[in-house]
DNA sequence: AACTATTTATAAGA
DNA sequence: TTCTTATAAATAGTT
């Protein structure tokens, strides 16, 4: 698209290569933006030049929701799971205490491979129960997310569903709204003894 | 670039949409290949249509990789500002290892528990919070005994024992039978975490 | 999916 | 970089 075929291979010219990738790169982006409005779709555009500095576009969000959803749907490892890091101040704090829940585990851990009593205080094991009952919950709240993934996968199948199965579904649905657990997530699961920001402990 | 200027909004056809959609993703797609090739950069491009099905590009290398780049791209230089940055980026990485320590542990356990499958669909949540009861129960018993045993040596401590004292213990005795958490002091809920210096792991 | 009439992007030059 | 302009490419509407 200019006085001349282009070659598909890397210009040798630095200059030249220089000035095409600012104008291709500003097309690029453009692009990009275009399409996600027209059709109503999530584009993330991540373009390092040779040089290594970084242009990026999110059209929805920020490039690191759209991460997580790619990670979502890749099914693949979530690793860049970004940290807050809200309060660096307390981080001697968040130590001390990962420290702990890291004792609570090992002796966990040893205490399933003893076979059971081996050499645990009391105290140790109210803490252990303590991890062990928030797990549970965790466990069900993730469970009953699933189910509920299931019957909405299950209803956009169906379309129109007969009255009767509707109302089985209904039912169901409302079950696991009861116990209280309903919202939490499956990422919950994954780390579920994270004592971060966010915590239980 | 065709038969009429295109207005910038939501195309609302859906048949339009979704053609044109085609169209500009292939075109999109192309443009940055060619500018990856053109100008020696690296790319990721990412496109969830409307129904969220994943288009993507990665021009070198996989998604992942370029995922991380970019995590330590926007992540790591992010220093230059203000305020030293001493102590809280030797913290800000012993919380890093600490956590990385605990997704250890908590791995291994879920290795016991799940014999090594990490996916954790509904049927492996069934048995993870079967495992778990199990291992509860066999802590709060544990926990019996050892206040049970506690019990015994006062006992034996005192010799003979006033009539009323002794009533007192079997009173106390027959709570834990019951509920397993009867006989818990203050104390012990006040510094659950005093654990030991001794790391085997 | 193919075909064009147009619009858009951009290569080269300044 | 930015502007200009000739031309290559992309694509909107149509078949």
């Amino acid at each position: 698209m200019g006085r001349g075929r282009v070659q598909m291979k890397r210009i040798e010219n630095p200059v030249h290569r220089q000035v095409t990738f600012c104008k291709r790169r500003a097309g690029l982006l453009k692009k990009a933006k275009e399409l996600s409005v027209l059709c109503d779709a999530e584009i993330g555009l991540v373009i390092f030049s040779a040089h290594g500095k970084l242009y990026e576009l999110a059209t929805k969000g920020t490039m690191q929701e759209l991460i997580e959803r790619y990670g979502k749907y890749t099914g693949g490892p979530q690793l860049p799971d970004e940290v807050p890091m809200l309060e660096p101040l307390d981080a001697k704090k968040e130590i001390d205490m990962l420290k702990q829940e890291i004792q609570v585990l090992q002796k966990g851990l040893r205490y399933m491979f003893g076979g059971g009593s081996e050499s645990m205080s009391l105290d140790e094991l109210l803490v252990l129960e303590k991890h062990l009952e928030i797990w549970i919950n965790q466990i069900r709240s993730t469970k009953m997310d699933i189910m509920v993934q299931e019957i909405q996968m299950l209803r956009n199948k169906e379309g129109v569903m007969k009255a009767a199965n509707k109302c089985l579904l209904d039912t169901i649905e409302e079950n696991i709204s009861n116990t209280g657990f309903a919202t939490m997530t499956t990422n919950m699961l994954l780390h579920p003894l994270t004592i971060g920001n966010n915590n239980i402990f």
